[in-house]
DNA sequence: CGTTTAATCTATTGATTTAGTAGACTTTTA
DNA sequence: TAAAAGTCTACTAAATCAATAGATTAAACG
C-alpha cells in the first residue's frame, strides 16, 4: 500500500498541475485545500523540489510550482521517489535491487518470474499515468 | 514490498508442495532447510492451517502438510492472507476496501482508475502463479 | 533599511507495524 | 507414561510512519 506521504505527494502534485504556469502556490493553501498537515507537506514538497519536479520561491508572492510539464510527471516517478521500490521483492527491483536472503539462489527461485511480471505490468501502467492525464480525467469525471 | 513473514510463508509452502502427499513435515525441518526462525515459522504455519491450506498432526511422526492441491494454492491467496490488501490504495481494494480520506470524492478521483488497473493486472498474474507451477519452474531451472 | 511573508533546516516525538522470542500447555504415539 | 511435536499467550526490540516544534534564511515591498 502507498504511504500517506505518497498519497499526499500525488494530491499536491495534481493540485499544482491544475495550476500549471499560473504562478506559485503557497504550502498553506495546498495544505488547506487538500487536507494535508502543513508541516508534513513542507517536507514532501521539499523532496519533490530536490527531485527537480517542483521549484519554489521564497517571500511574498512565493510558493511552489511545477517545473516539469504535467505530461512529463507520472505516478511511477512519484511513487519511487517517495515510497521507494515498486517491486514486491528487493531482488526483482530495477531501481532498488538488493540480494534476497530468502531465495538462496536467484537463478532457480520459482517466484521471481511472477513478481517480475507483476513489476513490469505495474510500471507500465504507472508510467502511463501522467499528471496531465489525471487532471484531464478528473475534469471529465467532475462534469458528469 | 512483501513482508518477511509473507516470503517465509511462500517458501514454506513451496517446500511442502514439493513433498505433497508424502506425509507430515516437522516445523523444525522446514525451519532449517528454508532458514526461517522456528518460532516465527510456527505462527505462520498456524495461520496457513487456519486458512485451510495446511493441516497438522501432533506427536511423534507429526508435522505439517498441504491439504489443498499445489495447483489450487496461488500467490494471490497467500499474499492476501499474510500481508493483507494487494491494491495500492484501500479505496481500490476488493477484499479490504476502506474509504479513503485523501480523495475527497471517489467518483472524481483521477488516480483510482490507474490503481484499479494495477490491481487487476497484479491479481491476474498472482492468481495464475500456483504452487504447482512454481515447483515445476524450479525443477526446470535447477536442471540447466 | 526594516518588516513581513514564506520557504528551509534541524531535531524530536508518539504511534504503529514488523520481526522475533520465551515458556507453559496440549495432543499423539509408542 | 515419557517423548515428540504442534498450540497458545504474552512479551519485547527495532524499524518505519506520521507528524510537530522552533529557529533560520531569503525575497519582496514600502
Amino acid at each position: 500500500m502507498l504511504s500517506k506521504k505518497c498519497k499526499y505527494a500525488i494530491h499536491a502534485l495534481i493540485y499544482l498541475a491544475e495550476r500549471y504556469e499560473q504562478g506559485p502556490v503557497q504550502i498553506q493553501v495546498i495544505s488547506e485545500k487538500q487536507h494535508i498537515p502543513k508541516k508534513f507537506l513542507e517536507a514532501i514538497l521539499l523532496e519533490l523540489r530536490h527531485a527537480k519536479i517542483l521549484e519554489s520561491k521564497k517571500g511574498k508572492g512565493g510558493g511552489y510550482f511545477l517545473i516539469k510539464k504535467p505530461s512529463e510527471v507520472n505516478l511511477m516517478q512519484v511513487m519511487r521517489l517517495v515510497d521507494g521500490p515498486i517491486a514486491l521483492l528487493p531482488c526483482v527491483s530495477l531501481n532498488y535491487y538488493e540480494h534476497c536472503d530468502e531465495c538462496r539462489n536467484e537463478k532457480t527461485c520459482g517466484i521471481r518470474d511472477s513478481l517480475i511480471a507483476v513489476r513490469d505490468e505495474t510500471l507500465r501502467i504507472l508510467e502511463q499515468s501522467t499528471l496531465a492525464k489525471i487532471v484531464k480525467r478528473e475534469k471529465q469525471l467532475g462534469l458528469k
